[in-house]
RNA sequence: UGGGGCAUGGUGCAAUGGCAGCACACCAGACUUUGGAUCUGUCUAUCUUGGUUCGAAUCCAGGUGCCCCAGCCA
């Protein structure tokens, strides 16, 4: 069964669920999946999303959708668009559809509440200043000159700084914890800066905005999130999180965090495949080298593949670099089950059979997926001239080569077994422009009446028949496992594969494929899987390279 | 030299004081009209030192290594 699910294995976020449930800390489950609307969802968005939601179903309870807006420079409604579009491709249905923007009023009454308490200050330091008062790693910092304000002082201010009085940059309102603290992100925290960019929802209302923590932590209990799964990064924020939550007293959410996704020979950074873009290594975000959903989905990865392969990624603490041929084998073992096979030389090379008559013509069947008796069968015109693959002829064949050489048998894939007799060279190249052969017409479909064994089997496309169409293969996006970690002098594009777009032009299909739809699969057999580009046009189909086949013969002559 | 986190085969994830298991990868073989798929088999691991215990990957202590944090980003 191609979408049977696959059972969630148990993990330590599970067991904490489980734990608070069990202890009455809380009596149901929410969670929420929380992006910055600032760019496209990548494949290590999906192992948050499927943590996220996977929590919520596995407990009965819901997840929100909360887009975590609370910086109008970075943020546009075209990447609302595209995350929820992702989201609903891998099949996940939230609860409610928030943004951080929702709680802007009460996220200022919220502020207002704690410099009431003489929790919160306005800072006029400058951004420079205020970095050099927090102290490092290994000093604690100091007190800001502004910290001891009165709370009258303060409210005056800050009202100040809502209705646009200041510049940007002019002051901060800062929470008054612990300049000492060895936890700096509990060094008197910003919680407002002054920004005087239009927000994507809210316009020009609001010109000062909240910072991520001081955001975050409030719209989780609003909504009533019981349980906030996030990036490990923020294991530093939690005691921050917290501290909001205990001082403004609310609904206490519990925040819990994973090791974030990485696979070899890719990297997730957003600021590095926005570069990436900009830079023309690629031509956008959903480029199929990318490792954005959008990518992968144009690249015509199933989306359950997707989703299989994070749950057998697993949840834990650990730093990890998952092998990418994982996720391959996941595409691979869906589409083999789902994906029609057809016929299609991507190098070709012509062969004339010889002692075939001219003008003939007939039409051989041929089975559309071994893996799916109920696809059925097709048929497949054959001619005195068709088109192999040029990996499937060597003049001088290297051992255990079974494909057409000189003086060799090779079946033709429910066709004729085919004998090489001759070649005709360039005269200049050398290079080998046609393969002269004779059938055997006692072998139609290609099963010999005498039993003789035949090694190949290889792929062909009648000439006169075939459908012209471009393929573009692709390669890993880099040379390297882990383009984060490079030497010293060099960068993460110092390792982009020259080689991660092969384009080719004069592939020959077999003529079913003249008309296709696009994002339709296929496996070219012995080839790999293909679906069909949105650059396809009537009678020039594009088709994208999802995976190969696995190539044992790649790997016997290689050694 | 502050704080937080993490160490199990090549890569990941399990084992919750009791025979270190699963997936991918690798290697070998069977089968095969896709050198695909399928099937069978094999190899490889508990960071280190000490302690507790009949028994430790698991508990305790020390050491080592790696990751994260000094945005008016999230």
């Amino acid at each position: 069964m191609t979408n049977e699910p696959v059972t969630v294995p148990s993990n330590f976020i599970v067991e904490a669920v489980e734990e608070d449930l069990k202890s009455g800390r809380f009596d149901h489950v929410q969670t929420r999946f929380p992006p910055e609307p600032n760019g496209y969802l990548h494949i290590g968005h999906a192992k948050a999303l499927c943590i996220d939601f996977g929590i919520a179903e596995t407990f009965g309870g819901v997840c929100n959708l909360r887009f975590d807006d609370t910086n109008p420079v970075k943020e546009e409604t075209e990447y609302v668009d595209a995350i929820k579009e992702d989201i609903q491709w891998l099949g996940f249905k939230w609860g409610q559809e928030l943004y951080a923007s929702d709680y802007f009023d009460q996220l200022y009454d919220f502020a207002i509440e704690l410099i009431k308490k003489g929790k919160a200050y306005v800072d006029d330091l400058t951004a420079d200043q205020i970095r050099e008062y927090r102290g490092t790693l290994t000093e604690p910092g100091k007190d800001s000159p502004w910290r001891n304000r009165s709370v009258e002082e303060n409210l005056a201010l800050f009202e100040k700084m809502r209705s646009g009085e200041f510049a940007e940059g002019a002051c901060v309102l800062r929470a008054r914890i612990d300049m000492g603290s060895s936890n700096i992100n509990m060094r008197d925290p910003t919680m407002y800066r002054i920004i005087k960019t239009p927000h994507h929802r809210t316009g020009s209302k609001w010109c000062i905005y909240p910072m991520y923590d001081f955001a975050h932590g409030q719209s989780d209990s609003g909504e009533g999130v019981t349980h906030s799964l996030c990036d490990l990064a923020y294991e530093d924020h939690r005691p921050l999180y917290n501290w909001f939550l205990d001082e403004l007293g609310l609904f206490k959410t519990r925040q819990i965090e994973f090791a974030r996704l990485n696979v070899t020979y890719t990297i997730m950074s957003k600021r590095f495949l926005r570069q990436l873009v900009t830079d023309k290594f690629v031509s956008g975000w959903d480029d199929p080298r990318m490792p954005t959903l959008g990518a992968m989905r144009r690249r015509g990865y199933p989306a359950q593949a997707v989703r299989n392969f994070i749950d057998q990624v697993g949840v834990a603490k650990n730093e990890n670099l998952i092998d990418v041929g994982l996720l391959e084998f996941n595409v691979r073992d869906l589409l083999n089950k789902s994906a029609r096979r057809v016929l299609a030389v991507l190098n070709p090379v012509k062969v004339v059979i010889t002692n075939y008559p001219e003008g003939q013509v007939e039409q051989l069947e041929a089975i559309n997926n071994p893996e799916d008796p109920s696809a059925g069968t097709r048929t497949l015109p054959f001619s005195r001239e068709i088109y192999i693959e040029q990996d499937d002829f060597r003049e001088v064949p290297p051992p255990k080569y079974f494909r057409l050489t000189p003086g060799r048998e090779v079946r033709l894939r429910y066709g004729y077994i085919i004998k090489c007799q001759d070649v005709v060279k360039d005269p200049v190249t050398g290079e080998v422009t046609e393969i002269h052969c004779t059938y055997d017409p006692e072998t139609r479909g290609g099963y010999a009446p005498d039993g003789r064994k035949v090694q190949g089997t290889i792929h062909w496309v009648s000439a006169s028949h075939a459908v012209n169409a471009e393929v573009r293969m692709y390669d890993r996006l880099f040379t390297v496992e882990n383009p984060k970690k490079v030497d010293e002098d060099k960068t993460y594009l110092d390792y982009v594969n020259p080689d991660s777009l092969k384009v080719l032009s004069d592939c020959k299909l077999e003529p079913s494929l003249l008309n296709v739809t696009m994002g339709e699969q296929f496996q070219f057999e012995r080839k790999g899987f293909f679906c069909a580009d949105q650059d396809s046009k009537p009678g020039k189909p594009v088709f994208n390279l999802t995976v190969t086949l696995r190539d044992s013969w790649a790997k016997i002559e290689n050694k």
